[in-house]
DNA sequence: TTAATTGCAAACGGTTTGCATGGGC
DNA sequence: GCCCATGCAAACCGTTTGCAATTAA
């Protein structure tokens, strides 16, 4: 395994319980939510009250370059995270935003024929432009069943 | 034609040139970028200096409301804008976002494959989480042929 | 002992708001 | 005259940075 020292023991939750790091590994790991670094770092206060939010952005930051944890911006001024491998979401799935309530769904409909387009975009992309593709987000924005009564 | 008074004259470019909204319609009109608030605002102030940043929010903010100007977020931390039905550019596009340098690509390749997939898709999503769908976007995230050059 | 990790407070940068002025109808 | 549009300055808020203290290897 490359990368630092503590990329291998990432999912060792034996190690120093209350080390940052692992208490918002911990945390992500038991939502299926798309998390805020304030929602993370008022999770983690829970377990470790001298947490401080400096350290959460700069986990996720740390995270999101090794490709441990996705960060996505969904409009709202805010980023949100997701792990990358999370046993509790669907494997491949892209999202359903709603642009009133800011309410977020997963969903994993068509996502194999999606992925079967993707992956041949992905590839003439990579060539035509020559670029070096690292992930792709699909969302799709409008308004959920809630917030259209209500209007 | 629905909407504010001014809105069916959004295109009638010999009304009352200096104003902002004006001023900002034509920015927009006159480039293929993805233009910062800031851009449009730097531009602005050369047709009329006394054109304020809040003003360029606002009237962005209220195009993008009703329609006229899609606001897009590509995780840089500022909003970037595009006139919706914008002449220099190509009529249904996607993205291709250089994390490094965060220039971005137009790409139209097999828009009309996936334009019949995200249709198919919208409708299942609309009917399946009773979703008023409004829009979607798809980007793809990778690392520039300059910028890995550099690496 | 040496480098990496962390918390605090302050800075930062894009965006929004309060408020008073100005211009169109 | 009334309402909407605008500019200015200040507030706001998510995020980043400088720095000193602590911890791990």
């Amino acid at each position: 395994m490359r990368g630092p020292w503590w990329q291998k023991r990432l999912y060792d939750f034996g190690y120093r319980l209350t080390s940052p790091r692992q208490i918002i590994i911990n945390i992500l790991r038991n939502t299926d939510k798309h998390l805020s670094a304030e929602d993370i770092y008022i999770d983690a206060i829970k377990t470790n009250p001298s947490i401080g939010l400096t350290t959460v952005y700069r986990t996720l930051d740390l995270f999101s370059q090794i490709g441990v944890v996705q960060k996505f911006d969904f409009g709202e001024g805010r980023a949100r995270y997701e792990l990358t491998n999370n046993p509790l979401k669907k494997d491949h799935h892209h999202h359903l935003v709603c642009v009133n309530c800011k309410s977020i769904i997963d969903y994993t409909d068509f996502v194999n024929e999606e992925l079967e387009l993707m992956n041949k975009t992905e590839k003439a992309l990579s060539e035509k432009y020559q670029f070096n593709i690292f992930h792709h987000t699909i969302n799709f924005y409008g308004m959920c069943s809630k917030c259209r009564i209500k209007e």
